[in-house]
DNA sequence: GCCAACGTTGGC
DNA sequence: GCCAACGTTGGC
């Protein structure tokens, strides 16, 4: 079983969307180094769900991977945003998983209070310049932060 | 295969 | 709104 963080913007798509809808697609990953970790992703295996580009930035809630990867049917769609039209049903180029929600926060655990704890100085979210949407996480770095930022929250 | 130019991400 | 960091594209 691994830990994951996926970033998304919560004007387009927040926890609160997720909760809502109990299971939904995480779909428009249009980065390599992400896809390849979305392929990796396993039933069961859970996930931060990260709020980016937002007042409040840092760890929402938790999800849970719902489906394993399959192709993302918005590559096909001529007039959606993540349209590519290099991609067909034969060789699709980019792939969704569909996640289910756990848990969300009272309030979230920010970015600059992981920033500030030495102990998680090598999480890929606090480093600086790093945009990967969709990265694995340690299991230890997964327990810790749930241990000292998420038991009364 | 190199690398400059460009577009995007995302924190601040 | 700014801009640093990064990924991608395309000329050579």
């Amino acid at each position: 079983m691994r830990y994951w963080l996926l970033k998304s913007e919560p004007e387009a798509y927040s926890i609160d969307d997720l909760k809502r809808q109990n299971v939904g697609m995480w779909d428009g990953v249009r980065n390599y180094a992400a896809r390849n970790n979305i392929r990796m992703m396993e039933k069961g295996d859970l996930a931060f769900f990260y709020h980016s580009s937002a007042a409040m930035i840092g760890i929402a809630g938790i999800a849970e991977v719902a489906r394993t990867a399959y192709p993302d049917p918005t590559q096909f769609q001529k007039n959606a945003d993540h349209y590519d039209p290099k991609a067909t049903t034969e060789r699709p180029i980019w792939y969704a998983i569909d996640m289910r929600f756990k848990r969300k926060f009272k309030t979230l655990i920010p970015l600059a209070v992981l920033k500030n704890d030495p102990k998680l100085n090598t999480m890929l979210v606090v480093q600086k310049g790093s945009r990967l949407s969709v990265q694995e996480v340690k299991e230890k770095d997964f327990t810790y932060i749930m241990n000292m930022y998420a038991q009364d929250i």
